[in-house]
DNA sequence: GCGACGCTTCGGCCACCGCCGAACCATTTC
DNA sequence: GAAATGGTTCGGCGGTGGCCGAAGCGTCGC
């Protein structure tokens, strides 16, 4: 069982404000350079290594060295997984947020946001509850791609069959969004979905955080491939 | 959206080893006084006293002044499932505990205990599919009721109907055991479920912690109730 | 009322940690 | 090669926070 220890060194890691917000920068699932999340955070870039060091060691990060550059980024789908629940149950009794600025940049984040490697938001619980109605997700004993679901995936979207083996990660799991309270598409379809999705353009990135918006291209291959009504 | 100085404050709350055992022993689900906490994390009572100020106003728990006693419990099953989240995620990379007492205790923990407020280890487990196997738990969708299992709540276990009406507090939830990785019944029924076992004696605790331990009249209470082979 | 008990407040000590700037190293560019 | 860029190491500063013991305060038992 998990002793105090264990826990509160854990919990040490997150326990500072620059820590965190690297943390959740890398929420996004992407990889960052040790010089971006400096600039992120408005730390010297001495201080970023220090923190990368520790988020290292404990576990928390991976780190890729690539010639000059050090690029890290959240060191699997659990510990982002586990963020997530940990943010989500934070925000559980939180106030909303004051001015306008957090307050268009937090309706953006409703609207459709990357949750490590998969789509969440509306958007993303709208994508799943499409694909559920169209039989092509099975929700009723947790989350499971259905054949056709499978035939979907490979033949419409496009996606290599290999990539979609079962591994030691699950293919489709649920995620619970922390602004819907819904569940959403995880797991390596729910990655897959999404890598998809940004490749062909239906969705992009607004400026350097998690939001994503639909384009007008996604918009017509929702419609087309999913019968999904405009999302507001 | 959580912002880092929440996470990080939220955090820091169990980045101390002494609050994080605090955190740990009220999982018990039960309400300890100051010096109980105190003795249990070997500290002075003063030093007790600050970390609970803390963790009070942190939103972590709750208190309730009786006497010149100072009772102080976890402020509700959201925090004690978010708790139980990071702890299993945390024991998801852990290595095996040393030492024979640590085996042992960690034996008994496996093999039955209390989450908070209702059954876990291989007890609740075991529980929890003789439930769905006999037609009273529905796990299909997300974990539910049957009527039938309703009508074996107020019936068979006795437990007024009225403390069984949907509130704000699901009725039957899913909490996934970090020993058995599977999932056990929790929410109000499991509450009120683990409520009747300990009142019937059926299960006892061992010694001052979460383990809790099957009675013979447990054993056969099981059989009868819910046709469960005696669990080893 | 008096003493025992449980808890709290206060003052002070000490360790840790986050931060920075300066110097340094490695890689890339010119 | 020299300069520019990205990252790291090191030393030092200051704040925070955990801890204790001593003193104080309300409650309970006799």
């Amino acid at each position: 069982m998990t002793s105090a220890s264990d826990l509160a060194s854990w919990a040490a890691l997150l326990a500072d404000e620059t820590r965190a917000a690297i943390c959740l920068a890398l929420l996004d699932g992407r990889a960052w350079t040790a010089g971006e999340l400096a600039a992120h955070t408005r730390v010297a870039p001495s201080t970023a290594t220090e923190h990368l060091h520790r988020l290292v060691a404990g576990g928390l990060l991976v780190e890729r060295r690539q010639g000059r550059h050090r690029y890290v980024q959240l060191a699997g789908p659990s510990v982002a997984h586990l963020l997530e629940s940990v943010s989500a149950g934070i925000d559980g009794r939180a106030a909303p947020p004051r001015g306008l600025r957090a307050a268009t940049a937090d309706a953006a984040l409703r609207r459709g946001r990357t949750c490590y490697d998969h789509l969440a938001g509306q958007l993303g619980v709208a994508v799943t509850d499409a694909m559920t109605g169209a039989g092509l997700l099975d929700q009723s004993g947790g989350f499971a791609l259905t054949p056709a679901g499978l035939a979907w995936f490979t033949d419409t979207l496009g996606v290599h069959p290999e990539a979609l083996r079962p591994g030691s990660r699950p293919l489709a799991r649920g995620c619970l969004d922390w602004t819907e309270r819904r569940q959403h598409l995880a797991g390596t379809a729910g990655a897959k979905l999404c890598e998809t999705f940004l490749h062909h353009k239906w969705i992009e990135r607004i400026g350097s955080g998690r939001a994503v918006r639909l384009t007008p291209d996604g918009r017509s291959a929702l419609r087309d491939l999913l019968a999904l009504p405009d999302p507001d």
